[in-house]
DNA sequence: CATGAATGAGACTTCATTCAT
DNA sequence: CATGAATGAAGTCTCATTCAT
């Protein structure tokens, strides 16, 4: 991954994401890093502040990535909110799907705390992209109405983390493709068969529950 | 012989998942530990191995407790597979409902390395157990077949979990019981609307694509 | 090795030479050898006042048990100064013969510092002992004169000191009889043959370089 | 590049074998070899990997400092068994002569079971050397026949090992010549004088009884 | 820019010893 | 006398960070 012309800063970086991704944050040493990146460990810090400042520009490259793609989708009159979230879906899994290695680290070290307030305001403009998406999409009558989109939000973004995770750890066990198809299944139509559907709810009875 | 006053066992365990669920388990010291459960630092070595061993006895309390719970719902033949998933949703959430502290730590040390293995049997059963539900509504024909259940599984699994952390974040935020029926709808009916399911779900053209 | 009706000093004593022997004393714990003493590791310190007296305590059982017979072969006047040393030497190895976890003991923490001071006083008599019949000997004729028999005592006090330890390491492999008998003919006789002896042993030689 | 300033790796160990022979191996602590040493604490794992590490090296480099000679000179077919002998014991006393502090460590820690197995390799070379010089001699008929020569090398060892231990805790009081010289004596004529030697020794009747 | 030797604070863990019962 | 839970001082080792070259 290294380009020998010299991008010292990005070897360091590709070279923490993988040394990141196989021990965890707290047993990666920067030594490791440096030497995967072929610099000396006192050249690390000629790029990045601390251990601490390359963790947090992964995930800032992480986010920098999704953000314009996300953006330019949701602000697309043209596309239908359903299909945004399937397509935010699809970005999510498009982005880990050529880099696993940062897949771990995006789960694994998610709640870091040493970067964890810098890091929510990237996490924010994400679950506010799509939130902003799913009340479209409920203005328009196309989603259920009275639910609490912060939270589908966060459990979507909780789930799709999770899988990511379980994906990266045990790439050849469950194919990417398939995860798409069912979690796009399971958030538009939900689990339950369309009888039991017209059987069992009654949605009168529960809008009255639900809070805003 | 000094008799064991009050239970320090208990003590420390109590003092760990406050310290861990504060800092994080790396950031976490036995002195700081010992010192809030009001015992010296060696006496922690007392009832626990090392700290790994603290940080799985937590994780072990947490499934030990949700585990004969659930299986009772589980096996009960009374309970539709819909309520099930209901119950199952509901014994998670009131796990942590008098302890966000677990939650947090539930959340943040999941995947820790250093107890992953000695935690995999543990989460496996509460996994195998909710897919187990999954399938026997698919069979009941409650459920819409064809999904892949290990798949939705570990989607509501890291939602779940997502929202728990969430919420033990910041508990004024976000009610418990919103987040429960919130989930709950999105599982079972997913965010499309009636109207807008009939309109643009048309079965046959995805169950052909969906794996097993 | 413990008597049940109750000598747990002795107990103790016993217990420790055994994990003495088999750990060295810097790795033995206290605990172990209460434990297998059959008493509470609190209970040490109702006999000893710590581990060094402790080892004291081993040292000074090794050397009273020697002291008494020895004196009574050194003062004998009917024993042949050349026999005594073959009887000090019978007596050593008897000592350690019956207790090859004493014999452990006494090569490797002869040294340790914990208890040095107090151990000169004990090994000196013993040393003064050999001393005073190798001096014996001389005057009578019997032993090379000018010889340094305090450097001799020493030399010969490390063989025996080693040759124990290696039997008590591996007991098997050397029979005692065969290392008394050894150490005797080479203490007297020396290595050389008779005929290079008379070749090679220009007395007049040697003795003027000899110190005293 | 920060140039190694001296030679730190070489300045540790002289200063561990400093504090090791003044406090014994347990009771030296790496803080105050790495004082003594002028450098960081933490600069000791720089070169050496763990406190036994740096034991196992000082006697690496007595056994070393020794072997070479020692095999040159039980090699030369010129030389008789008997000067091999004095050879051999005066490399022992030379290499020590100007080191006083590896002689108490040569002693104190030889049975350190922390480098016990890591140490017999060469302990067993030296041995070696030395029984091969004895059966040597012995099929020359300089030796006396029957002994079993690997409890003589062993009991020689040893006392040379004492010896050295004394001389290093005292220099004053024995000077190294005089030790050589007692011990080459003893070693090839023992203490008889020769008048009794011809009346005490009796040959045959000791030679049925050794082993071989 | 680059190096990598050197630093040194800090954490975990052990275990001899104490003392309330 | 006996217990064994509790103590807490102390030591080894790690590793992010620095800085002289």
């Amino acid at each position: 991954m290294r380009i020998k012309a010299g991008n010292k800063e990005q070897d360091i970086l590709n070279s923490a994401i993988k040394v990141f991704a196989e021990y965890g944050y707290n047993n990666s040493k920067i030594s490791k890093i440096a030497e995967l990146a072929g610099v000396a460990s006192g050249s690390v810090y000629l790029y990045y502040k601390n251990k601490d400042d390359i963790l947090l520009c992964i995930f800032k490259n992480i986010w920098d990535g999704l953000s314009s793609k996300l953006e330019q989708l949701v602000k697309n009159d043209l596309i239908s909110p359903i299909d945004k979230i399937d397509g935010m879906i699809d970005l999510v899994f498009d982005m880990f799907a050529n880099n696993m290695d940062m897949g771990k680290i995006f789960v694994t070290e998610h709640n870091n705390p040493r970067i964890k307030n810098e890091l929510n305001t990237y996490i924010n403009r994400f679950l506010n992209l799509g939130q902003e998406v799913l009340k479209e999409g409920e203005q328009q009558g196309l989603f259920t109405p009275h639910l609490n989109y912060k939270i589908i939000r966060s459990f979507i973004f909780g789930g799709l983390r999770h899988l990511i995770h379980l994906w990266a750890d045990d790439q050849a066990n469950i194919p990417l493709d398939q995860i798409r198809l069912n979690v796009k299944s399971l958030i538009k139509y939900g689990i339950l068969n369309k009888n039991s559907y017209e059987t069992f709810s009654t949605k009168n009875e529960y809008t009255k529950i639900y809070g805003k």
